[in-house]
DNA sequence: CATTAAACGAGACGGTACGTCTCGTCTTTGC
DNA sequence: GCAAAGACGAGACGTACCGTCTCGTTTAATG
């Protein structure tokens, strides 16, 4: 997964950015969302948890929402392959979000990046721009697939379905703050195939 | 839809003038919400725009989450009725969520209510109060009566029915920031008859 | 010598400047003057080491080098009398500077007073409304007395009679750094009475 | 007026110092001390407007203050000959500071130069050796020789003496920011003649 | 010549301070 | 007698600089 916010590459003069630094402030934004929510994060202390300069947070990232997004996505790890069946495909997806959302740590950070992205433009962006490609493309083509071989219907809104897959662990999350139970994607998926099963 | 913050019992007759100050509070909260967000949101703009007193706010409210959920909920209408048909029972028990967030500002501070209850202690309880008793309790009853006709199956998770039937709606207004159509709710609850249909 | 910066009278609502807050103020702006200069005196310093917020001083002062003249000016003791002869009616005009000189503080004070007065507009306007109130306008009536007797020439430059009473201390502490001896301003008195002598 | 800091002359290897570089330094330090003050002062603009990295700047300079100081004394003439006349002769010994202010920029370049010499112990020791070397020195000759002529008194203090005639420059430049009149040195050497004359 | 050491521009970085804004508490005044 | 107005300590905001530290390029003296 990698991150959003590209390291500039540099032909030019003077030193490059420090990757140490870098991953400095992404470990300490996870810690600091996780420990005092959104409306409590602060730069100053991320800034100083990591031992940086505010002014390289806010030379790198567009805001701090961002940072905050960018931080979560790297706890988001890469989907499994998922094999034959039409739910272990669908379920593949998600099941990232499901493995980050049930560690401790990423079930805060998580809600915080959510509202952060709720809050805050440029976070997003950045984080719909990661739903796009890591969730919407990829099942674009499963539901194309599925709908061609008429396990599904053949009408669906690509956007609902994606709403449909996803909103319950919102709910879970940030309603409820209850924790994620393994399997939640295979429920999901399999819902799913129901509610759009073909005829 | 009372708001859940007690306005302290007086059993003398007519509106004291407390209730004034209480309502311009909430409705400057209202705009406040939807024109900063979560974490740009002001206490002290609140204050200035209600004319009133920010020692008026802190008495009243125990913490500002609380005060943006409670104005929050004072947005959402009753429950119509919903009559026999099944999905139309079920889909009135959402159709007031729906309302509220079909209106331009309700979106916006569904959006904030929402950040707020993730990030603030009292916020989130009085979220999931209001969640209990408006919607938790009478879907409880509900899918009782359903799994008695056996319309639904008997085994069910009642949390887990929520969530499917809410989550849809957090995605659309945290995630993607896009309307909601009207009709949600009944597209909620076909899907959701579908995926709950006994045997 | 009354602080140039009034403590606003008001029969307005809410409640009134803090003399504790302030007078801690000016105790740790004049520590903070002796201890880092004008370039390096801090604001947040101050803040800290006197227990206040920052807000609180800028409200109540319009720039920081104002604040530092401010305090500078509360070293100033009043001008004694001076007598009837004229050496020590002028030389009482410059005493009170001296005494602050003299003082280790107090030369430190003087001199980062006057760079703030040099540097900030606020500053200046400030130190010269001072110096036009307490040795300008003085000097003007004591001078025109002398003149009257003929003790001195009838045609003088007031600012310039001021400029060489007082300029030989700025040298000092500015420029030199050296202690103010005692004696400093009877020498400044006799000497001027030679230049302007009548005749 | 050789400038102070020394372009150190190598028969090492590489290249030797840029006179380039040095001299768009001190001008862009100029102008940066005419247009913000001593406390506004910025080594990044400096380095900016003359194009130049800060590397360099710190290389060259102990201290920012010492290349403010550097950057005045550059403006500073050379002495006349002042000629026979002993007020000439002391008119002689001043008038490269009168012309250094009389010019606007000079002016400006000067008041900050003298708050950096206050504040710095880099720019002081400088400023004070210059002085030394183009002030005292020459002075302490001049009196010595017109106290052997009886034209002054044989007592005198060298230090009191350049503070007197020094020092109302001083105050036209630091307090009143008033322009320096033509002939203000002369003016000078008259008064401080009549001070010390003999018996 | 090629080598090599220094000078230099550009600029990233950890820090500190700026001047402003907000929080939550406390105090005074006026309706 | 309450509620407005608002002063206050505390601390975060996003920006600007400081002084140090790479980088890559350019420029001489040396081998």
């Amino acid at each position: 997964m990698p991150t959003p916010t590209e390291t500039r590459k540099s032909s030019r003069k003077g030193p490059t950015r420090s990757e140490a630094s870098k991953a400095a402030i992404l470990d300490a934004t996870r810690t600091e969302m996780a420990e005092n929510g959104w409306r409590g994060f602060s730069v100053d202390a991320v800034a100083k948890r990591a031992s940086a300069s505010k002014q390289t947070i806010y030379k790198w990232w567009p805001s701090i929402g961002a940072m905050c997004v960018d931080a979560c996505l790297a706890l988001i790890p890469d989907s499994p392959d998922g094999g034959r069946d039409p739910q272990e495909r669908i379920t593949a997806l998600i099941v990232p979000l499901e493995a980050a959302a049930r560690t401790g740590a990423g079930h805060a950070v998580l809600r915080v990046a959510l509202s952060a992205a709720a809050d805050d433009k440029d976070a997003g962006e950045l984080w719909r721009a990661w739903m796009n490609r890591d969730i919407r493309m990829p099942m674009r083509m499963l539901l194309a697939e599925l709908a061609g071989k008429r396990v599904i219907r053949r009408e669906f809104d690509l956007d609902e379905a994606i709403e449909e897959m996803l909103g319950p662990l919102w709910h879970r999350i940030m309603v409820m703050k209850a924790p994620v139970r393994e399997g939640f994607c295979s429920a999901q998926a399999a819902g799913f195939l129901k509610v759009y099963a073909a005829s």
